[in-house]
DNA sequence: CATCAGGGCCCTG
DNA sequence: CAGGGCCCTGAT
């Protein structure tokens, strides 16, 4: 499928604005059937907003003092001038475009160890790249599996039920719709080697396909009505929750569950230890960035994964297992 | 060749 | 609320 009508606009982050530490997250897994693309000032993706599919381009423009983005969005037809706002509406909301970060920014300036890292990302956003239902997709495929496994079930299910979408000459692949697999069984499901996360798919693309979950309603809930909510859904467990609620709520304190492995980063991150308790890094974290906990620990976390870019950092390939 | 844990969650007792 | 089971893979 390709789209070829494209319009174009200007959107004024507020200042400072970070453009490729925003829109490139290296420490998301990479699949082969990639979802998006970047490069320095530049990022692509398949944009899901509601039932419609857009291809979306954002380019960094402007100066360092006067931030710019320049949107372009593809599209089947031309959009209505509704669509158009409610488009402009979700960008600025996914993308945190008019994130006020003033007093996160004067917090994490006095950090005694970690304000160099917070001035190098200084301006970044955390994004919500996808829609519920796709990121739901995607940490179903994390639970329980090595990096390497994941990748192979993210691709099997993109390269069966998935999109592939072009436009302005490159090619990405958005997630299908939650009604696509109204007739797909559970065992097609597993078919593709997902294993028991089978269930969770297909229960999952049920009520959302039945309409059981609005996305646009849960924003507006507090973050523990948030939680709950997702709590309910099948599969969705408080690990799950915590991510959804970070990268699809903008929620940025939800620094409440830590994982074995990730307990393993954050005590040499923050320790330069092997090993320090789950329970200390908590309390710790909570105690320095408050309600920024989670949004501080991503600045963290992502730099790390942007050094390994360019050097071989021996404790963390050991964490990261293919 | 077997055994096992892994970017968790559900279900049972 | 603790513990077993779950799918499949790659590591050992």
């Amino acid at each position: 499928m390709e789209f070829k009508t494209r319009i174009q606009f200007n959107l004024t982050p507020s200042y400072p604005f970070h453009f490729d530490g925003t829109f490139h997250k290296p420490s998301h897994f990479p699949n082969n059937l990639k979802l998006e693309e970047w490069e320095s000032g530049k990022y692509w993706q398949t944009l899901r907003c509601g039932n419609e599919l857009y291809g979306l381009k954002l380019e960094s423009k402007g100066t360092a003092i006067k931030p710019k983005l320049l949107v372009s969005i593809f599209s089947k037809k031309a959009l209505s001038k509704d669509k158009l706002l409610n488009l402009k509406v979700e960008i600025i909301w996914r993308f945190e475009v008019d994130k006020d970060l003033k007093e996160f920014n004067e917090m994490v300036k006095r950090d005694k160890i970690f304000s160099p890292i917070f001035k190098k990302w200084l301006g970044m956003r955390n994004t919500a790249q996808y829609s519920l239902y796709e990121l739901l997709i995607i940490v179903i495929v994390l639970q329980n599996a090595t990096v390497r496994r994941s990748q192979q079930m993210l691709d099997a299910l993109l390269a069966k039920y998935g999109i592939k979408l072009k436009f302005d000459n490159i090619k990405l692949w958005a997630i299908w719709l939650p009604k696509a697999l109204d007739k797909v069984s559970e065992q097609e499901l597993r078919d593709l080697k997902v294993g028991y996360r089978a269930k969770f798919i297909k229960k999952l693309s049920q009520d959302f396909s039945a309409g059981k979950v609005d996305e646009y309603r849960l924003r507006k809930l507090s973050r523990e009505e948030t939680k709950k909510e997702l709590m309910k859904l099948y599969g969705i467990g408080p690990e799950t929750a915590r991510i959804l609620l970070f990268e699809i709520f903008h929620q940025d304190d939800v620094f409440d569950h830590i994982s074995p492995w990730q307990q393993k980063i954050y005590s040499m991150l923050f320790y330069n230890k092997k090993l320090v308790s789950a329970d200390k890094i908590r309390k710790d974290v909570q105690r320095n960035y408050g309600k920024y906990s989670m949004l501080a620990t991503h600045y963290i976390w992502e730099d790390i994964f942007w050094r390994r870019k360019n050097e071989h950092i021996e404790w963390l390939e050991k964490e990261i297992r293919l």
